[in-house]
DNA sequence: ACCCCTACGTTTGCACACAATCTTCGAGGG
DNA sequence: CCCTCGAAGATTGTGTGCAAACGTAGGGGT
């Protein structure tokens, strides 16, 4: 592996991750060292991330994590409702019992992790409803539509811990998991984009009021001097 | 404007205009001392056209111009069905009569340069036709969609001249635009979304019999020793 | 007291040089 | 005759140095 796609996969990470905060500054020599390569690399990597929309790059004065207004989030979200339902329709008639199956026990495990209680572990959600949607998406075969996606996803994802979840909200995403899986069993594409249309939606309203409520939140720089 | 993005866009515009064929070999010196560059804005702009699609690289083994096969043009016309329609209806309650009269013009003129006969000329209906789409697109003030579907054409606009359309197709594709003013002026975003999705159903029609007949055009590089 | 202009420090943009890897061509053995 | 192995050539990957542009602080002028 090149140390390009290192610096690459590593800065992802950390930004994904929250390591680094939107708007914080990207100094090239600053990543370098961090990351124990040369300039190089960290411009390419930057270059990618920026095509990504992870990052911002402005000529002659260097890079930042991107930030996103409430108006551009809302945005990410008509675009997953544009694409997330037609991909969940194409995933219907490709999915086989065994997937029926592993989907059935992913939706399974998010219910017992994510249900109020003692044993609730919302950072445990994240992977499994990662590999949930991921396993879906796989199954469309649609690779074009699936890289759209994901390019529209990567950037609001860098906040998505369950934590701005409600109960009812978080109870109903849940359910929705498991009514996805119900439908691909019983192999109706229409059930299964209503499903997820409904799904998104919910997660619209989640994460649009937690953004409306948060924009308090430091927008400092990390110029630890 | 730094050396990097004039690379960026004159390699673009050498992709799209068709003066570097599908798979052809991209050399980081060739195209270095063609466009009077040293290799490292050569590079950043090849990674950056990686990210658009236009050219695909193989670690250690240099880029090429990207090639798509008929399954990924359909995939790219999927998209286009899921994100258009959607941005033709976001647009019709921001269409003010000036935006209507400005579109009815351009679909207007496309009809005249479009019909067969004496004054017909394919090629002046390119522009005509990237401007009426692009004012939609502007006019939904949906920057994130817009940028979904500006990154899924590109590719297959390579061979985007109007040359692949039988007259029965095209005459649809004329009447179509008149039709989207039309449902504008009505301020019915239902009709203008149905139309246009019957729009981008026509052009694949058109574009995936182009694609599976020319199936035999050349794949060779452009090995010019 | 406020504004503008200038000089400095920092950072990015680009070019060049070296190292690592892949491809190709040729020779030897089976 | 074909296959395998090896070396040379070419190409990409990465490090480093230099020049240009930007941000900032300080001094002079109005």
């Amino acid at each position: 592996m090149t140390s390009a796609e290192r610096a690459l996969q590593e800065l992802r990470e950390l930004i994904l991750g929250g390591g680094l905060a939107p708007g914080a500054r990207l100094g090239e020599v600053e990543l370098a060292e961090r990351l124990g390569v040369s300039r190089t690399p960290v411009r390419e990597a930057l270059s990618r991330l920026a095509a990504e929309g992870l990052v911002e790059i402005s000529p002659n004065r260097g890079a930042r994590v991107a930030t996103w207004t409430v108006a551009e989030l809302e945005g990410v979200f008509d675009l997953r409702m544009s694409l997330e339902p037609q991909l969940t329709g194409f995933a219907v008639p490709n999915a086989s019992a065994a997937d029926v199956a592993e989907l059935h026990e992913l939706a399974h495990r998010m219910v017992q992790v994510g249900s109020p209680g003692p044993r609730q572990d919302l950072d445990a959600l994240v992977p499994l409803n990662r590999a949930f949607h991921d396993r879906l998406v796989a199954l469309a075969g649609h690779p074009t539509l699936a890289t759209a996606l994901a390019a529209a996803i990567h950037p609001p994802i860098v906040r998505r811990n369950f934590s701005a979840y409600d109960a009812e909200s978080l109870r109903r995403s849940l359910a929705h998991h498991l009514e996805i899986v119900a439908a691909l069993r019983a192999g109706d594409a229409r059930w299964a984009r209503a499903v997820m249309t409904a799904h998104i939606s919910n997660a619209r309203a989640v994460m649009v009021r937690a953004a409306t409520a948060g924009t308090t939140q430091d927008p400092t720089d990390e110029e630890a001097s």
